[in-house]
DNA sequence: CGCGTTTGACCTGCGC
DNA sequence: GCGCAGGTCAAACGCG
């Protein structure tokens, strides 16, 4: 457990000297996937898997890496001391030698470029063979495209949780030995090619995992509308008693904490940083039970 | 009418 | 090769 700790959530409401209304515990993971991907790719899904699967294989998992006791918290429903109390971030993938370092990252961008002018060729050429419904053909032995990701658990009786964008569903799914089923959302921005899952934990269904896929080309429309502020105000359709509470959030610790800080910014809302801490407190103050993912970034940000 | 959701069908990757 | 599970598509539908 020497991992670089580079974020800490008080369990008081603190970051590092940020005041938080709540005391999130946050846990995310991410996953980086480009060319041969299957350590990452295993991480990412033994993470969730272990998250769907019993608590002992659960603590398995980060056993290498991560305080089990503590990630075992939040499947127990928060109870106890407020889940992880003061939570680490923690390093993750301990085999994998996945980074995200910019290199790496400006190789994936490069390929997800390639990828789209695969597709339009596809359609170009096969806008007359339309018979096929789904599909757009890719080139024999090339691996689906998968976008870096990240995920997070969420208390929440919502499943899909206000972030800033606007998206649309595009599929629900049954989970196998789960209950609820899981939906997948893309971002409504033309070009943004940002995708979100959201599911249920069948363990404990008051926490809902999302997982975001790729980084947003644009700004945050509620942003852009609203001067910023906008996208703070809590949703009118929050039932009464709404309440959230990030859960866990991981990071690799081949990243350093710029890289960390921007990809939280890219993932989640790049408007949502703000540089000075003012600001964020003054945000943080006015919203105290919503904005989970504005309440991540802020430990992030504190260089 | 535009936008978002629902839902069944289809495709892909992977393990056996 | 086959079956399963995850992921995606798109028509149909609902809503404001």
């Amino acid at each position: 457990m020497s991992g670089d700790h580079f974020g800490r959530v008080g369990g008081g409401g603190c970051v590092d000297g940020f005041p938080f209304v709540n005391d999130y515990s946050t846990l995310l993971s991410h996953s980086d996937q480009h060319g041969d991907f299957h350590g990452v790719d295993e991480s990412f899904f033994g993470f969730s898997d272990y998250l769907l699967g019993s608590a002992d294989a659960y603590g398995q998992l980060i056993d290498a890496s991560v305080d089990a006791d503590a990630f075992r918290a939040p499947a127990s429903g928060g109870g106890g001391d407020k889940m992880i109390g003061g939570t680490t971030v923690l390093p993750v993938t301990p085999n994998s030698s996945a980074s995200w370092s910019s290199t790496e990252a400006a190789g994936e961008e490069k390929e997800e470029e390639e990828a789209v002018v695969v597709a339009k060729e596809d359609l170009e050429d096969g806008s007359a063979d339309k018979s096929k419904k789904v599909n757009k053909p890719r080139k024999k032995g090339e691996k689906r495209k998968r976008e870096a990701r990240f995920a997070f658990m969420t208390k929440s009786e919502v499943d899909h949780l206000e972030d800033g964008y606007r998206w649309r569903k595009y599929g629900q799914k049954a989970v196998k030995h789960s209950p609820y089923p899981r939906s997948y959302y893309r971002c409504t921005t033309q070009k943004c090619s940002v995708k979100k899952r959201v599911e249920r934990s069948f363990e404990d269904p008051t926490i809902v995992i999302t997982t975001y896929e790729g980084q947003h080309t644009h700004q945050s429309p509620a942003t852009v509308r609203g001067a910023g502020s906008h996208i703070l105000a809590p949703p009118p359709a929050l039932p009464s008693g709404f309440h959230q509470e990030l859960l866990m959030h991981q990071l690799p610790d081949v990243l350093n904490n710029n890289q960390q800080q921007q990809m939280m910014r890219e993932f989640v809302n790049p408007n949502m940083y703000l540089p000075s801490p003012l600001q964020q407190q003054q945000q943080q103050l006015q919203f105290p039970d919503y904005g989970l993912l504005q309440d991540i970034v802020p430990p992030f940000s504190t260089n």
